[in-house]
DNA sequence: GCCTGCCTGTGACCGCCATCACTGGGACCC
DNA sequence: GGGTCCCAGTGATGGCGGTCACAGGCAGGC
């Protein structure tokens, strides 16, 4: 696929007229990264937006002991980068290639020139920036207000509808699954035997398939 | 002062002409309310932006046994609701006076068609968007790597730098700490003890002041 | 004055979950 | 085959902090 045609499936490209995505797609830059390696520091200053391409990106921030809270993974047409461009500020957070990644890249400035011509632009970047910032208050809102498992339901849950379908097609580990609701991987492997058990879920290679919905989602509220 | 004058000093509105800002001004509709009363709910359909223009109140996500989280204190000059106005989803928490407090009322319709005609606006929208991602962002973090202190301390040298002094001028409670940090008044209670005791800070009728700023940094990175 | 409401301070108890420490299994590569 | 990673499962232990219970302070209203 062309890196026009691919913008075009892109929802923050996608307002946009053939043209304008033409144009956009000869002034990005294609990179790749290794898995592991970190694509953006936290406190550096940001002068890029990228487009997940290939792969799947994992936004963190770490502490100085090394414990790690993933605020999000980022999959294809996915991208990430643009508060730096809009508000000038450094880097919120780092970024590390999940798998072996290839991103599209796009400048500053060739992106803050079009977002302030184009209202359509800037009126999808509004509606992303909304859609963070609710799941960013539901994020706050499950750290405090549920248990351990509570949370484990809402991510599964989660990552299943953002699938469309009950199964989890990109394995998670516990590790990660750990790291995303800020508990511990020993944590979360014991809850999940439980909701194996319970028949709420079955396992297979990572692969997380949801097999009782409504206990699931009376489990992710108990509390909240 | 003028509607149009305090419009001026909101941010939102500072990069628009004075025509502009007039024209808006006729749009608002001031509302009051007591302390205490909701001013919207969760789950409802959202068609309002709206400005504190004297008062304080308080973004809320309620748990079916009552208790709560605090995402947000809004002051004189900051506003609430555009998400909604953006995405046309319901809204995503509960906005309450924490005092009495008067609001001014834009409707859907009348912002609405002033964004999309108006770079200017949209681009001040995005500003405080990423503001607000970043502080989401930023309060996960702490949710997750830092203990019950390190979070009050931050939430202390927050409000303190938000009024620029070393004193926090608004009073907040123990309990609605508690609520911001997403802990128990009690736990907040002895931890502050243990601050005053510490020399780190004092209090006086629930106002607070820094009096060893560094060492409150210090706890507040502890494990971030 | 007193009563009522709201806030703070502190002790006792206990449960969730982090941490530590191992075992074991699957995938991949030499 | 045997390393080398990376991941999952499970027991033991301990601590942070939530919850319960109660005492006392301060302000405003009648």
């Amino acid at each position: 696929m062309s890196t026009a045609d691919f913008l075009t499936t892109v929802p923050l490209f996608k307002s946009l007229g053939a043209a304008e995505v033409a144009n956009f797609a000869q002034l990005a830059r294609e990179k790749s990264y290794p898995r592991g390696s970190v694509i953006l520091f936290e406190d550096d200053p940001g002068d890029s937006l990228f487009v997940v391409r290939d792969g799947r990106v994992k936004v963190v921030l770490v502490a100085e002991d090394g414990r790690e809270v993933i605020l999000g993974i980022l999959g294809v047409g996915e991208h990430f980068g643009e508060l730096s461009l809009i508000d000038d500020q450094p880097r919120s957070a780092h970024v590390v290639a999940m798998e072996d990644s290839t991103l599209l890249v796009l400048r500053r400035e060739d992106f803050r020139r079009r977002v302030e011509q184009s209202p359509a632009i800037a009126w999808a970047l509004l509606i992303e920036l909304s859609r963070r910032l609710r799941r960013a208050d539901d994020k706050i809102g499950s750290l405090v207000l549920l248990d351990v498992p509570g949370r484990i339901a809402r991510v599964i849950l989660d990552t299943a509808t953002a699938g469309g379908a009950e199964l989890i097609e990109k394995p998670l580990t516990h590790q990660t699954i750990a790291h995303v609701i800020g508990a511990s991987r020993e944590t979360v492997s014991r809850a999940m035997r439980d909701f194996v058990e319970a028949g709420w879920i079955s396992t297979e290679h990572r692969r997380i398939r949801v097999t009782d919905r409504p206990a699931l989602e009376k489990r992710s509220q108990q509390r909240l």
